[in-house]
DNA sequence: CTGTTTTGACTTTTT
DNA sequence: GTCAAAACAG
């Protein structure tokens, strides 16, 4: 953001004022000035956490329009998500204009190939002998787990042998490294190969006969489509000169023969430079390669100047993004990963407060830290969206959202259950897919008895059979039901009726908006009132968050027409497969931000918590055994670590229900307890405050049961004038953690049985789970958060108090008090000096305890 | 064919 | 502990 401020204080002048370049180059480091100016041909910018990277491409392709006097439409700039390509699109807008940057091609490789294969597939037979229509739809995963399944028991395979989701990742695997269908059924050795490309052919030739694609074949396909349809890769390669690929360290090979195959300057014309007037960027860091998972190779990065000969190379080495004791945290930890290139990160900024760490007692105490926390941040002046919690798996988000609620912080959260993957929308957008291909069986298995039309897997089997052996499609087949033997004319006629009801809708799609349509769909099938009746009967106690979700589309649906260039069905259905996290904060909204590591990428908070640190979540389970896998969550929490600029807080719990059984990892009476991270312990100790592991070794039991513990402190507070901190013992009740959570505030289902998570709660609209809004939900106002955005936060002064000390209620022996969790207890023991006091404390119930006041939540009650 | 009950998968990360 | 798919009963 240092860097990117000052073009946005720009926005008031023309777009031809904007192109000059000293603007262009304003405030930028010479590395930087070298990399926007870059001249012809390839180039290899590595540019480290916080560098100024995407300051470096937006201007790039500024000076690219400008200076260097390129049409726009010669631009190709691959994101690695789509709000990244909205982002650059905006920054790129305010400096060339948009009648400008609109011309300009800026999207992730899914995107991209999705809108290139419109035109161009019809053109295309697949190496199977495919041939598909340009009214294809994306299958998601579902879809395609789906199809697999029917795959699986076709070919009468054993789905205990061959595991429909395992098979789906391996086939998934294969098209990242490049393979289709047919490649692989030459090179499949072993038995098991061999099945596996049987199921590999009769996957892709399900889809075909869908008109469908999975995501990989998006650019699979389109790769394929470049080398085999004459003239087709010579027009874009004539189009595309200047390309440039962002994050290219978690490229896959099939990524990168698509941007080779674009790229590559056409055989050399004598004497002049092949690359005259064509360029080639990719930027990344390997450090901060984080989906092999997906394929994603930092090798092909590492190849670069290889592959690209006469490439060029610049390094931005200099982070303007986080303080020098930040830096050092994230240094200290990815200097343990041996598969590296040694990279010097330059610190520009001042060294900063330490980084916190906090030991909870559990999820739950955890996610209160984190909001006293907040609480002590907002007293400081700090507002809500400068703050957010990373964590690595979306459930954690769970406790957090509850604690987050029952305090009244409005949270947006990014991704977890996505919107577009709940059971309502993918019935409605079922509808809206099979509307435009007629031969999405996927989608027509999904509607045709939704809602209820006495339509049963019988009928739906003899249908499909019927479509198969004539060679036609489900809706087709449909309108010819009444013909077919073993159909019953009742039934017949219900599967005519539904035919032709799609056959109309197919029709009207071509004439009126998305939203019309989803109306006309909506009240044609009562899909709404069913769910209504559903709601009022309490057959469904989600109905009304589903009527909510549906609700929900219609307004995204709305909004689409109105912000879109091509406002029509087609590119609708193509945003909403691709798009997964689209506008996740609103402007202007003050809340704090809820995501996983792998969501924060290449974004940046003031400041940063990160939850979980415990070995077998962070570092993930799945990763223990391997240290490549090993290697990649150590990039992971580099990644999350350089996230923060001012303040950062890494938080652990003692022990965690996973699946409300237990803690992590744990079978056996000794595992009750969680392990700390390893990462936490690679970090150099004087950057810590707080907590700090114990040694490798030392058995958890030692701070166990009846021994007191001491749950961290704020590292010695620096007594620097009561300012900043405050009552947080005071409002903050000792009732404010009921050991159920049948909180009142929910009426719907939060009540009842013991602790329930409150997913669905208050319905649909549970922040962050919609793509497109994510304003916080009615309870969630922030009531008891007055966070006054005209309050400038204080940078300078905030790194160094936040160690300030915390106001409690002080004790003394003799005392009474109450606490959430333990009850009632008496103090029995002072312990330590003022200002830094531990109160020990005997529980009726819970027996001993060392408590901080400062964290512990005490109130006096004699 | 529908409605209810039971099983079982999920929790690594996402285009 | 949650949800949806599968299995079962009517």
């Amino acid at each position: 953001m240092v860097l990117g401020s000052d073009l946005e204080m720009q926005t008031g002048s023309t777009p031809e004022q904007m192109g000059s370049n000293s603007e262009l180059l304003d405030k930028l480091n010479a590395q930087q000035v070298e990399a926007v100016t870059a001249g012809w041909g390839p180039c290899l910018v590595i540019a480290g956490a916080g560098s100024g990277k995407t300051t470096v491409l937006t201007r790039r392709i500024a000076y690219l329009l400008t200076e260097m006097q390129q049409e726009a439409e010669t631009v190709l700039a691959v994101t690695f998500t789509n709000k990244a390509a909205q982002e650059m699109k905006n920054r790129i807008e305010k400096i060339v204009g948009w009648q400008t940057s609109r011309r300009t091609m800026i999207g992730t490789f899914h995107s991209i190939c999705a809108r290139l294969l419109r035109f161009d597939i019809e053109d295309y037979t697949t190496p199977e002998g495919h041939k598909l229509k340009s009214n294809f739809v994306i299958y998601d995963e579902t879809d395609s787990l789906s199809l697999m399944k029917g795959v699986i028991s076709r070919l009468n395979l054993d789905d205990k042998v061959f595991v429909p989701r395992d098979i789906r990742y391996q086939i998934s695997a294969l098209k990242n490294d490049g393979y289709t269908a047919q490649l692989y059924a030459q090179e499949a050795k072993s038995y098991r190969e061999g099945r596996l490309s049987e199921i590999f052919l009769a996957y892709h030739s399900d889809l075909a006969r869908n008109n469908a694609m999975d995501f990989d074949d998006l650019i699979l396909t389109f790769t394929q489509v470049l080398k085999t349809c004459p003239g087709v890769r010579t027009r874009y390669h004539h189009r595309f000169r200047h390309i440039m690929v962002d994050e290219f360290q978690d490229t896959n090979r099939a990524q990168f023969d698509l941007i080779r195959l674009l790229a590559e300057p056409a055989e050399e014309v004598l004497g002049q430079d092949p690359w005259l007037e064509r360029t080639l960027m990719v930027v990344g860091d390997v450090d901060q390669s984080i989906y092999s998972w997906r394929k994603a190779d930092y090798k092909i990065m590492l190849s670069f100047q290889s592959d690209f000969k006469p490439a060029r190379l610049i390094k931005l080495e200099e982070n303007y993004r986080s303080t020098a004791t930040i830096l050092d945290v994230a240094n200290s930890i990815i200097a343990n990963n041996s598969e590296r290139i040694d990279k010097v990160l330059r610190c520009n900024r001042g060294k900063g407060g330490k980084v916190q760490c906090f030991e909870a007692q559990d999820e739950i105490d955890e996610a209160y830290y984190v909001v006293e926390e907040l609480k002590r941040l907002n007293a400081r002046g700090r507002t809500l969206k400068e703050v957010v919690i990373l964590y690595r798996t979306n459930a954690q988000s769970r406790a957090i959202e509850e604690v987050l609620v029952r305090n009244h912080i409005p949270y947006t959260m990014v991704g977890g259950k996505r919107f577009y993957e709940r059971q309502e929308i993918k019935d409605v957008l079922a509808y809206l897919k099979l509307i435009y291909n007629p031969a999405d069986g996927q989608s027509f298995n999904r509607v045709i008895n939704v809602p209820r039309r006495g339509l049963g897997k019988t009928t739906v089997d003899r249908l499909n059979q019927y479509a198969l052996d004539s060679g036609i499609s489900p809706v087709q087949a449909c309108l010819e039901a009444e013909g077919i033997r073993d159909i019953a004319p009742k039934t017949g006629k219900s599967l005519r009726e539904f035919g032709e009801m799609v056959n109309r809708w197919h029709m009207l799609s071509k004439t009126i908006p998305v939203s019309q349509l989803l109306d006309t769909l909506l009240k044609e099938t009562k899909y709404i009132d069913k769910l209504q009746e559903d709601a009022t009967s309490a057959k469904d106690e989600l109905a009304l968050g589903r009527i909510e979700n549906v609700r929900e589309l219609v307004a995204v649906a709305q909004e689409f027409e109105k912000t879109a260039d091509e406002p029509d069905l087609d590119s609708f259905l193509t945003r909403i497969s691709l798009v997964s996290d689209l506008d996740a904060v609103r402007e202007g909204e003050d809340s704090v931000t809820l995501m996983t590591l792998h969501a924060a990428k290449g974004l940046e908070f003031p400041i940063v918590f990160l939850a979980g640190l415990e070995e077998g979540l962070f570092p993930h389970m799945r990763s223990l055994d391997s240290e490549t896998a090993m290697e990649e969550e150590r990039r992971l929490m580099y990644v999350g670590v350089t996230r923060a600029e001012d303040s950062l807080y890494l938080t652990l719990a003692r022990k965690r229900m996973v699946l409300g059984r237990g803690p992590a990892g744990g079978s056996g009476f000794s595992s009750n307890y969680t392990v700390p991270s390893r990462f936490l312990r690679e970090i150099t100790p004087g950057l810590l405050a707080g907590y700090y592991p114990p040694p490798a070794g030392e058995r958890r039991e030692a701070i166990s049961h009846d021994d007191p513990f001491v749950t961290g402190g704020f590292g010695g507070g620096q007594s620097r004038g009561g300012g900043g901190g405050n009552n947080y013992g005071n409002n903050y009740g000792g009732n404010s953690r009921p050991t159920n959570y049948g909180g009142n505030s929910r009426p719907n289902n939060y009540g009842g049985g013991g602790g329930s998570s409150g997913s669905y709660g208050g319905g649909a609209n549970r922040s962050g789970n919609s793509p497109y809004d994510s304003r916080p939900q009615q309870p969630a106002k922030p009531r008891a958060m007055r966070m006054d955005p005209n309050q400038p936060p204080d940078k300078t002064a905030h790194s160094s108090e936040i160690n300030a000390p915390v106001a409690f209620e002080r004790l003394s022996v003799g005392d009474k008090v109450q606490h959430a969790k333990f009850g009632v207890g008496t103090v029995v023991q002072v312990i330590g000096e003022k200002d830094k006091e531990l109160y020990n404390v005997e529980f009726d119930e819970a027996g001993r305890r060392l408590l901080d006041p400062r964290f512990a939540k005490l109130i006096k009650t004699s």
